[in-house]
This record gives structure tokens, C-alpha cells and sequence, in this order.
DNA sequence: TTGACCAAAAATGTTGACATTTTTGCTGAT
DNA sequence: ATCAGCAAAAATGTCAACATTTTTGGTCAA
């Protein structure tokens, strides 16, 4: 099919099909709960089953959907349990991380770091709003999780947790990281990774993900 | 082909085959590094491409296999730095589960945490030897991941740690758990959550993890 | 010998068809 | 109206064939 949409021919008809149904998913444009119809996306997309197969395997493995054989997969549904849950893996896994990324991160790394701080920082005095971008917040966190230098803690967070995390936030119209302290902890994060404390950072993490799960706690009635 | 000697028609050819290669990859019967040819397992386990694609594509969740499009699936290298980053990574997730299992376990699971506990101790004293066997030392952490309540964390560990470490342990011959201090610090987890006392359980499984990557950190070379 | 080039072989990507299981929805008895 | 039973329809599981890409291996020129 239309695989000359694709410049590269190495990007295949299976990996475009899993990004474009996450994002569907993200964006709920495939409801929570719905059930992911084989025969349905291949006749609406126009691709036929295997690659459909292969993509739902990968989103299985994101925790983006749950799977039974013989009968199907059906989009995860974020409960207020679920995404507790969530929470609790994103701080074990993203303290740690930045624990191990204050110490491996390059000079350059942490310039980086501070250069998106300095960004996000603007972006509230001259909006004159509270909350920050999302976009920008993940470009954060993405520097620290890509920084620690341990792929397995990275693939856990980018491909299993972060996916949820803008699931979660793009369907509760959470377009913007709304705590108020979010720039005050991401501006103690850099600081404490340039100043090479490990321990600090990973307090600062550990209350900056906290602060948000206590948020969600008393947030959502589900 | 032969569906019927599975007895439950549910357990599909593409689980049957997930199983049979993760196992065959734990124990390095396909050694590290190798490539998975889905042309050359198609014919030597008399099954079609399709459900062998699919067994890949959940391997790679498994962080079992590294796979790249054109080029096909190769066995996991454990690597020194790999075999560091896993056990990193199982610290985070394992510490915070044991915190939340503190929490959440009952006292039946706890019983049966004790017991396993009990049958370590009576190992010990029995065999003379001083190292756990492998398959009693994963009862116990499996009873700890499954009792804190929490289907994310349980399935990055279960899923994507702990068979990476048991293939670490298989293919090293590391039989048993090898630490003199394993069952003492086994009982005092036990004990830490038996007291419902969440933060020493966790410093105490922080210092059992820790003290494995230490040993490994020494013995290799790689 | 080395290295570029090219055709043959083999591997992966994708498709459509068939097999089996689950779901749907009608029929009839209670 | 409700429910069991059953046939039709639809969905998932598996296979075999075709399409495209990569690898192999041999040839020839430098």
C-alpha cells in the first residue's frame, strides 16, 4: 500500500502502523476500553492483518492495551487505581534515573538541561499563567531518563510509563503541568544534577513525582 | 500442526512458541548474540512465519532480543555494563515494590513468604552448603513482586527483569544464590514486612540487591 | 590480494486465504 | 418476557505465497 508515503523504506508498514495507533490511543481517539478490531483497522486503514498483529503485540508490550487470545485487545482503561500505579513505577524508576544521570550526564547534557529550564522559565513569566507546556516538561524529563546511560531503565520509562503518563494527561485535559512548584522542583533538579548530588536530586525527583500522584489522588473520583 | 497437544485450545501456537524460545534463551540452548531466523525456526519447529514474528515482537518486550527492521532479531549480549544496568534497574523497581507490599501483602501471603523463608533455612542447615537454590530464591522475590499490589511494577519486573537475570544466573552457572548473607537478609525482609515496617524493608532489599551487583561488579570481567 | 560490481540465494515484509473459535441473533419452548 | 439451543456471521489463529530487501558468493579489473 501506500509505503511511498515513506522516504525511508526501512521504516516498515508494521512500525508506522504501532506510532499511529499510539497516538490514536494517547489522544483517545481510540476510546479507553474500546476493543482494537483486527479486520476493522485493516479494512479502514487498508493494511492487511499481519502488520495489525505485530503492532498490537508492541502496544502490549507499551501498556497501552490489553490482549486475550481468542479475544483480542481492548484500550487500557485508566482508573484512578491504574494510574496510581503508574505514578509509583515513574518514581522508583525515575529517581533512580536521575540518580544515575547526575552522575554520567555530560557537561553539555546538563547545559541542555538548564537551556530547556531557562525555556520554561520565560514561557511562565511572559504568559503569565502557572502551568507549564506539556511538550516541554517531557523534554525534561527525557534529558534526565536519556542522560542516566541505562537502557533497560530507559526503555521501561519511555516505552511503558511516559506513554500512559500522556495518555493520562491529554484525555483529563491536563494540556499544561499544572502544579505550581513544577518550575521552582525542575529548576532544583538541574541544579542539584550541576552540582553532581546525586542524593539531592533523587529527593527533589522523589517529591517533584509525589506531588503530582497526591495531586491525582485528589483529583480523580474514578 | 500439532494444536492438539495442547490440551487448552486457548494457549495459542504464538504463546506455545513465546515460552518455548524464552526458555531456550534462558538457558542459552540460542546463545547470546545469536541470530533468531524466523525462515530457519519456521522449518525446525514445523510452524509458519506468522506466529513466529509474533513470539519476536514479545521477546523484544522482554528485553530478550534486540530487533531491527530488515535485519531480524539477535539474542540479548549480557554484557558487564548490561548485566549492572539490569540489576540498577531491579533495585528501583524491587525496593519500591517491597515498600508497597509492606502495605498491601496479607497476612496468608506473608505466612507463605515465612515458609519459603523456613524451607531456605532448613536448605542451609541441611545441605551444608551455604548458596540458595536458584528456583526457592525466585519463589521468594516472586511472592514479594506479586504482594505489592501493583500490575505495572509487577509486570516490568517479572517480565522484563527477572528473566534477563535468571538467564544471567543460568548461563553463569551461578546454580544457587551465592551470597553467605542471602538467607539472613531473606529473613530479615520477612521480618521487616511481618512487622509492617515498609522503610526497613526496604533499606534491607536495597542492601540485598546492592550487595549482588557488588559481587557481580567484581567477579566480571567482561 | 584487494575491492567494486552484479546476479543468485536467502531473509524479512506483506498479503490473502483457510481453519477454528467466539459472537450474534433468530427460533421456539416454557 | 425469558432463556436454551442452534445456525449464520464475524473475529481471531495460522498458513502459504508473493514482494522487497539484504546477504552471499563469484567474477573481473586494478
Amino acid at each position: 500500500m501506500n509505503q511511498a508515503l515513506n522516504s525511508d523504506k526501512s521504516i516498515t508498514l508494521s512500525n508506522t502502523l504501532t506510532a499511529t495507533l499510539r497516538d490514536a490511543i494517547i489522544t483517545g481517539e481510540i476510546a479507553q476500553g474500546s476493543k482494537l478490531s483486527e479486520t476493522k483497522l485493516s479494512s479502514e486503514l487498508d493494511v492487511s492483518r499481519g502488520p495489525i498483529r505485530e503492532a498490537i503485540r508492541r502496544l502490549e508490550g507499551m501498556n497501552l492495551i490489553h490482549y486475550a487470545p481468542q479475544q483480542g485487545a481492548r484500550v487500557v482503561t485508566l482508573t484512578r487505581q491504574l494510574v496510581l500505579e503508574i505514578y509509583h513505577a515513574r518514581e522508583a524508576l525515575e529517581c533512580k534515573a536521575v540518580a544515575l544521570a547526575t552522575k554520567n550526564m555530560s557537561s553539555r547534557e546538563i547545559d541542555e538541561l538548564n537551556r530547556v529550564v531557562d525555556i520554561q522559565s520565560k514561557h511562565i513569566k511572559e504568559s503569565g499563567s502557572s502551568s507549564l507546556p506539556a511538550e516541554s516538561d517531557y523534554a525534561f524529563h527525557e534529558i534526565i531518563i536519556k542522560g542516566c546511560n541505562n537502557k533497560v531503565i530507559e526503555g521501561a520509562l519511555l516505552q511503558e510509563i511516559y506513554n500512559l503518563i500522556k495518555m493520562f494527561r491529554y484525555q483529563n485535559n491536563i494540556a499544561g503541568v499544572s502544579s505550581s512548584n513544577a518550575l521552582t522542583e525542575h529548576r532544583q533538579i538541574a541544579y542539584a544534577i550541576g552540582q553532581r548530588d546525586a542524593l539531592l536530586a533523587e529527593m527533589t525527583m522523589r517529591q517533584h513525582i509525589m506531588r503530582a500522584r497526591e495531586r491525582i489522588k485528589n483529583i480523580m473520583t474514578d
